[in-house]
DNA sequence: AATAAAAACGAAAACGTTTGAGATTTTAAT
DNA sequence: ATTAAAATCTCAAACGTTTTCGTTTTTATT
């Protein structure tokens, strides 16, 4: 069906390494040779097999990107990001996982040969030892995950995800507020949260505590219902993410608290619509394009083996103000 | 490095042959023999080839999805819907495009074979011999596109837009508005709009006309600046899309409007947050799940040798009435 | 016990490239 | 004109599978 290089090698009178290495610019190749060559593969529409290639090369030219999942601002951006430093050199391999067998299926899949370079978003630190030697056989990024043991494996980037934690948190204490709320339940944001209230002896109340795998808009609306319930309520919220943030205001807004009047709330990750919102969310911006384009740098670097050790890469937080926080009036 | 199929065979003294079909539990492999060799490939770790079994199956399993990009909620969910129907039983890869040109690259990298299917997301209808050319080698499936011209390359699956521009124009004309504007530049929906406009004789002021390629927040927030400057202003608005209809918003509730007493806003696509926003957003839903789903189910059909004819998919729109567009109180 | 049939395995080609070594031709140097 | 060097091309192996066909061994039939 499709037109191979013997086919070219035919109609040119040639051997097929010929055409290949005509194909390919090959010096050894006489000039005029080469353009008649190039002419007829023009003339029948070549394009190389990549299938053939992939073989013989023992390279894919693809990166596989691992992601919990794409409908999420976050994630989507970071997606982005990172196709965006691969694309022009690879292509994209997408592998979504809503769990652990999920991604142990795509790091086996890894191992096959069918991406010469992973990203992994988040890990799940239980395959540390299956990272460890795909590591060995590709370059591997980690981005998010902050246990350092994943350097055996690839490098890692991430933001300081702790310092937004306390810097948003602070920011709701210096604003006045002694009830505060926390909505979420990502490790280093959650100890960022604890290192503020300590450092600021604020009493922990763990009726404002809510603790669990929450990062979409519902989950956010279902606890802003809890939180109505509340006989005394917190008057700051730190919310795990910007969705969550949203979805626990919306619910607030509806059932007529005011905010930031009434209660304060802050989000993370600074995603687009943050500063679109009604009132503009307050949020910690973690650089996700920075972030995506570092993964992709690294990667690429390492295939053209260059900086062979794993690094750790860590990006500073930025708290952004601005109206969905205020000053707690009594 | 890896371990192949020649490993296990030198250890379990039989020939490459053998242990291929051994593992893939062919019939004509003695039992004994398959467990040994089972067992070997076991202890080995072994994994099948990826790229051999490409070049050999002359089959990548990968389905390339081509999107403009992923930080849209649209777009970002509409992709995530299609991994979803496809991820069980094929890769996919993913490419962007930000013109005509990246379109291009990507089809002419699928001609190399380089995967099985393709899934176009408003495909550029200029590359409409090259998808007649590539339809013929690997089965397509157009998202998005209205022009039926396309089925003869591969399938459509779309959500009536025009009949959702119509409807959403439809309701803010009955709630009693007579100055009605629209921005963005999507030709379909714009036609429901003319339609409804026309059918209810309300007169159209192109000053409230803001036709162009707007498609982001930004995008929405600047259009709603110029709709502060005009000396009168439209008292509905029909936005191409969410995000447009937040970012005005959020310009106008920052200059002092209220929404949707002053204003009426709707949006399109029904996007996850329209719901959380605060008023929450009148849209039209398209169900992007149902289509990216459809997109998948087809292509996996086509594949498996059924359906071998294009189809032309159309879903219903659905209009959702939030508190964004109210009745128009002179 | 002889023959046919069935079962189990091996040999080799094929997929379409790339690449290093070898063969041939041309050019340069004496 | 002879030889060396350079240029140009061909050969063949290799990448790691799958699969068809052929060969050998085992089992069944009379």
């Amino acid at each position: 069906m499709a037109v191979s290089l013997k086919d070219i090698a035919k109609k040119a009178g040639v051997h097929v390494s010929t055409v290949s290495k005509a194909l390919s610019d090959n010096a050894e190749i006489n000039i005029d040779t080469k353009r008649k060559i190039k002419k007829i593969a023009d003339e029948l529409n070549y394009v190389p097999n990549y299938r053939a290639q992939a073989l013989v090369n023992q390279k894919t030219k693809t990166i596989g990107v691992v992601v919990p999942y794409l409908n999420n601002f976050y994630y989507s951006e970071l997606t982005q990001a990172i196709k965006d430093g691969i694309q022009e050199d690879y292509r994209v391999s997408l592998y979504s996982k809503d769990n652990i067998e999920e991604e142990f299926k795509h790091i086996k899949a890894f191992k096959s040969g069918e991406v010469d370079g992973a990203v992994f978003v988040w890990a799940f630190l239980e395959h540390i030892d299956e990272f460890k030697e795909l590591g060995k056989q590709i370059p591997l990024v980690f981005i998010g995950n902050h246990q350092v043991e994943l350097t055996k494996a690839g490098s890692i980037v991430r933001c300081d995800l702790q310092e937004g934690g306390y810097q948003l948190t602070k920011h709701i204490i210096e604003l006045g507020h002694k009830k505060i709320g926390y909505i979420g339940n990502e490790f280093q944001r959650y100890q960022g949260f604890l290192q503020a209230m300590k450092e600021f002896k604020i009493p922990i109340n763990n009726d404002f505590l809510f603790l669990g795998p929450y990062d979409l808009f519902e989950a956010g609306l279902n606890i802003g219902k809890e939180i109505i319930e509340l006989s005394e309520k917190p008057t700051g919220i730190v919310c795990i993410n910007d969705e969550v943030a949203i979805g626990a205001a919306s619910t607030l807004i509806k059932e007529g608290f005011k905010i930031p009047e009434d209660i304060s709330i802050g989000g993370n990750d600074n995603t687009d619509f943050s500063k679109y919102y009604n009132p503009p969310l307050t949020s910690v911006r973690i650089s996700k394009k920075k972030v995506g384009l570092k993964a992709a740098e690294i990667i690429k670097n390492k295939l053209n083996d260059d900086i062979p050790e794993n690094q750790l890469i860590i990006y500073p937080p930025q708290l952004i103000k601005r109206e969905s926080t205020a000053v707690f009036e009594n």
